[in-house]
DNA sequence: TCATATAGGGATAAATTAGTCCCCTATTGC
DNA sequence: GCAATAGGGGACTAATTTATCCCTATATGA
């Protein structure tokens, strides 16, 4: 695991907050999850786009910030779900408005987004 | 400037405003702006732990998602202000929220981070 | 004359985050 | 026996983000 090399501040609400859900899909993995896909296999299948390596990370340090919780079944094939803890809860209103937020604004973010994307990028990445 | 290299999903709304307000400092640059702090060096002094540079390349891509507006004023010695642009105010009320739930649950968050934090890193550390 | 304040930028290094590849477990179904 | 399934983890590499260092310009005050 790495091993951080500078400390995090911790001053603000938002600070705190900030250390809990950075992270490219943690925000996404507490909505799924919130949404009722408690299975790895099923929150691979929502969020492709990641790794499944990755996503068992973010989970992992999401189960350490208390927000999720996880069960492993001692079953074969391995069963494990995860669940949100009652401090997990509390989140998902933040997660909806910001999400509200991106929608409701939609096009002018896409818009402002894209401009700072160069063509090449696009155009070497088309099959992705 | 950096050239990305992978072209970032843009599919749902968490997507869309990930691509705006993710950046270690960018939350709080809006933040204190809209507390009245208009001027770069203001700015700076209000978050010192980010680096002169950093604020600036932060600032700069806010101008260009259209969240700020900038205005340079010649004169010298340079004189420059920030301010929320209309668009750029309706992000406010969930940074506020997120704030918010930061402080209500502080001891809390701040708990399970530092068990993250491994203490070799405390010591080598205590000065900053 | 020299330090200070103001704002900014290039080059480069360090830190952090994310992704790829390959391997392991044990059972069920063919 | 062999493949598929479900969940994980180590080693390593690539991508991205932050930080550090140094340099530019001009006016003011000591």
């Amino acid at each position: 695991m790495y091993q951080r090399k500078i400390i995090p501040n911790l001053n603000c609400g938002l600070d705190l907050i900030g250390e809990v859900l950075y992270g490219k899909w943690k925000i996404r993995l507490l909505w799924f999850i919130h949404e009722g896909h408690k299975r790895p296999s099923e929150l691979q299948r929502k969020i492709p786009d990641a790794s499944r390596r990755v996503l068992n990370i973010q989970l992992k340090e999401l189960e350490d910030h208390e927000l999720v919780s996880k069960v492993i079944y001692p079953v074969v094939p391995p069963k494990v779900e995860y669940a949100l803890t009652e401090f997990g809860k509390t989140v998902i209103p933040l997660i909806s408005a910001l999400g509200q937020w991106g929608d409701e604004h939609e096009d002018r973010l896409r818009d402002v987004i894209l401009k700072q994307i160069v063509i090449p990028d696009l155009h070497d990445n088309l099959d992705s």
